[in-house]
DNA sequence: CGGATTTGACCGGCGC
DNA sequence: GCGCCGGTCAAATCCG
C-alpha cells in the first residue's frame, strides 16, 4: 500500500449497495466508495476528493483490490459499510494528530462538512477484524444465504432492541460471526454486522437447513406464550407500566402493519425468480426467526400469517 | 437423538 | 479497583 494511502486514508469504511434495481454485478463493476472517519462516524464520499485520483490514479485500483473479497457479501438492497483492518488505520497516533490530518483533507476538498469535536469512539479494541456492516430493511435480511446458529442475545445500552449473535453453523470451526439488531432511530432498519470470513464454500442445502425448521408454525405458539411476559430484552424499562408497554406494542404493531401495506418487503420475498433459489427459500425461513427476534411482540401476527401460508402456499 | 434456541453466567476491555 | 458493557459460553430446554 502506498505511503500516500497510509498518510491520508486514515479512514475506515466503504459503502456499497444502492438502489433496489442494483445487483451484485453492478456493485462489482462499478463500486462506489465512501469512507467513515473512525473516530467521528462522519461519512464522506470518495468522489469528493478528485485531486486524489489525479495525483494517485492507482488508489481506486488498490481500493478495489482490498474490497473485492467482500463483494459477494454485499446486499444490493441495502446500504452497507465494510470495515476492514486491511486498511492502514493508524493505531498509535494521538488523536490531535489524527484530527489534523483529517482536517487537512477535509479543508482542501470538503470545506462544507462539519468538523465538530471528534472524540475517539474507540481505539484499538480487541478483535479489530474485518467487518461488513449492512443497514437493511426487512427484505434485505433475505439476501443472506449462509446458515447461522444463534448463540446469544443481549440488550444493548441505548437501544430498545436486543442484539442477536450468530455463528456460522454450516462448517465446524468457521469463524464467521453475525450480529443482528434493529436500528433504534429507524425500527424499519436492521443492522447486520458480519465479522471474520467463511473459510469454506456455501453450505449444501440440506446441511444449511439444519435447525431452521424450528421457525415453523408449530414453534410460534410457544413464542407467543413467552411473550405474555414483559420482554426486558425489548427494552421496556423496569419502570414502564404494563399499560405503557401495551401502548408501545401497539405502536410497533402499527409500524409493522404499515410496513406490510407499503409492500416494501413482503412482495419481494415472493418474487418468482427469487423463489427459484433453494438457498433463498432457506434464507427466508431463517429470516422468520430473525424477524421474531426483532419483532417479538408480533409473533402472533407472524404465526397467523404462517398458518395461512401453510394453507395458501406462501405469504 | 441430534440439531437448534434460550438465557444466565462468565470474561475481558474500558472508563472513572 | 470497581463497575459497566459487549461478546461468548454452556447448561437447560425445545423440536422433528
Amino acid at each position: 500500500m502506498s505511503e500516500f494511502y497510509m498518510e491520508k486514508w486514515d479512514l475506515q469504511a466503504v459503502v456499497g449497495g444502492s438502489s433496489n434495481d442494483a445487483c451484485i454485478s453492478d456493485i462489482m463493476e462499478n463500486p462506489q466508495f465512501s469512507f467513515e472517519c473512525p473516530w467521528s462516524s462522519q461519512q464522506e464520499d470518495l468522489t469528493s476528493f478528485p485531486e486524489i485520483f489525479e495525483t494517485n490514479p492507482q488508489v481506486l485500483d488498490e481500493l478495489e483490490e482490498i474490497y473485492k473479497p467482500f463483494y459477494p457479501e454485499l446486499n444490493p438492497y441495502s446500504t452497507q459499510t465494510i470495515v476492514t483492518s486491511s486498511l492502514p488505520v493508524p493505531q498509535d497516533v494521538e488523536e490531535p494528530e489524527k484530527q489534523k490530518k483529517r482536517q487537512s483533507i477535509s479543508d482542501s476538498a470538503m470545506s462544507g462538512t462539519n468538523k465538530h469535536s471528534a472524540k475517539p469512539k474507540r481505539s484499538s479494541r480487541k478483535n479489530q477484524q474485518n467487518r461488513v456492516v449492512q443497514h437493511v430493511t426487512a427484505d434485505g435480511l433475505h439476501s443472506d444465504t449462509w446458515a447461522w446458529r444463534k448463540y446469544g442475545q443481549k440488550p444493548i445500552k441505548g437501544s430498545p432492541y436486543p442484539r442477536s449473535y450468530y455463528r456460522c453453523s454450516s462448517s465446524k470451526g468457521c469463524l464467521a460471526r453475525k450480529q443482528v439488531e434493529r436500528s433504534s432511530s429507524d425500527p424499519r432498519i436492521f443492522i447486520i454486522t458480519y465479522t471474520a470470513e467463511h473459510g469454506h464454500d456455501h453450505p449444501t442445502r440440506r446441511n444449511s437447513l439444519a435447525g431452521s425448521t424450528r421457525n415453523n408454525s408449530s414453534t410460534l405458539p410457544k413464542l407467543l406464550a413467552n411473550n405474555n411476559e414483559p420482554h426486558e430484552a425489548a427494552g421496556t424499562t423496569p419502570t414502564t407500566t404494563e399499560d405503557e408497554a401495551v401502548q408501545q406494542e401497539s405502536v410497533k404493531m402499527e409500524e409493522y402493519l404499515q410496513m406490510l401495506e407499503d409492500g416494501d418487503h413482503g412482495d419481494k420475498i415472493l418474487t418468482p425468480d427469487i423463489m427459484l433459489s433453494d438457498e433463498l427459500v432457506q434464507s427466508s425461513e431463517n429470516f422468520e426467526g430473525l424477524f421474531l427476534d426483532q419483532f417479538p411482540e408480533l409473533s402472533y401476527e407472524l404465526w397467523s400469517m404462517n398458518e395461512s401460508a401453510t394453507l395458501t402456499g406462501g405469504w
